[in-house]
DNA sequence: GCGTATATTGAATAGTTATTCAAAAAAAAG
DNA sequence: CTTTTTTTTGAATAACTATTCAATATACGC
C-alpha cells in the first residue's frame, strides 16, 4: 500500500517544522494536510520513524525525529539545544551565566562551543550551569541576549 | 533537601547500566538500591533530567539519557545505534544489507562509517537500508556478522 | 481472473506517564 | 526557637500512548 509511506513521509516533514507534543495534536495536523488517520495508528508510526518525546525545558514536550547527523555542523540542532534545555539566562561582567536543566550543561556546552559566536571565548561546563566567557561585558551582554533570544528564559528570580 | 539529587544521580547510574522501560522497573531497581520512591516523582524526575523513551528495533523502548556527545567517536554511541535500530542483516558475495528502522539508514551508515571496521569498504544508505561494501564475501560474511553480533536482531541486552 | 498470504488500519482497551493537590519536610526569615 | 515561605513528595486521577484483535485492503502466485 502507498498511503503509509506517504503518510510517515508526511509525519516527519511535520515534525520537522511543528511543535507537536501529543497523538491527537498529529492527527489533527495530519488532517489539515487531508490525511485522516487514527491515534493507534500513529503510535505505530511514531515507533517506525524512531521517534521520540523530549521534555522541553519550559514545560510540555516535543516529537523529535532522530536526526542522522550529518557533517555535525547543523546550526539549527545546535539552537535547538539551547531552546529545550536551558532553563536561565544571567550575567555578571564579561561572564555569562547560563542554566540548564539538570545534567544537560555539558550538551548545550558543546552546542554554544560549535555555534562558534565571536564574543564567545571560552566556555566551562559544571552540572547544571555553564560559564561564557567573553573579552568584555558588552560581549557578555550580547551572549545573554542572544540566547535569551533562542528562548531561554533570561533572568529569574 | 538531598535524597532528589541523591536519586537523580542513581536514576542517571542505572539507565546508562540497565535498560529500563517503564517508571514502575525503574521504582524497582531504584528500590533494590535501597531507594523508595514513587512513579509520579520518577515522572517529574525523568522529565528534569531530559530523559527520553526511545522505541527499540526489536519492540520495546529503552529509557535514554541526552549523552553529551564528547568528541564524537563514541563507540559506544555507535554500537548502541546498530543495536537499537537494525532489523535484519543479510549478504550477497561481498555486499551486506543491512536494513533499519524506516528514516535511519543514514544514521546507522553514519554509526558504521565510524566504526571504521576493516572489513568496511565503503557504504550506502538509502532509506531504510544500507549496503556496506567489503572487498570479499569472506569480509561482507564478516561485516554480517559483526552487526548481528551486536544484537542487530533485536536481543537482550 | 481467483484464492491465499501478508500488510495496514482503527476501535476498543490495556498499559504508562503526567499533573493536580494536599501534606509534610526543609529552608529562610524573624 | 517560631513563624513563614519554598520545595519535595506521593496518592489519586487525568491524560496520553501502546497493543490487541478483527476487519479490510493489498500483494503474490497461479
Amino acid at each position: 500500500m502507498n498511503s503509509r509511506r506517504v503518510r510517515q513521509a508526511a509525519i516527519r516533514e511535520l515534525l520537522r517544522s511543528e511543535r507537536i507534543d501529543t497523538h491527537e495534536r498529529l492527527a489533527e495536523a495530519l488532517g489539515r494536510r487531508g490525511i485522516e488517520v487514527s491515534q493507534s495508528t500513529l503510535s505505530k508510526d511514531l515507533r517506525e520513524l524512531g521517534v521520540v518525546r523530549v521534555p522541553r525545558a519550559g514545560g510540555g514536550f516535543r516529537y523529535s525525529l532522530p536526526e542522522s547527523r550529518g557533517a555535525g555542523n547543523d546550526r539549527g540542532a545546535f539552537e535547538r539545544q539551547l531552546r529545550d534545555y536551558v532553563t536561565g539566562v544571567d550575567r555578571a561582567g564579561n561572564m555569562t551565566v547560563v542554566k540548564t536543566l539538570p545534567g544537560h550543561a555539558q550538551t548545550v556546552c558543546e552546542a554554544v562551543d560549535r555555534l562558534e559566536w565571536t564574543e564567545v571565548m571560552g566556555t566551562l561546563a559544571g552540572e547544571n550551569t555553564i560559564f561564557v566567557l567573553s573579552r568584555s561585558a558588552a560581549e557578555a551582554r550580547a551572549v545573554a541576549r542572544r540566547v535569551i533570544g533562542l528562548g531561554g528564559r533570561g533572568e529569574e528570580r
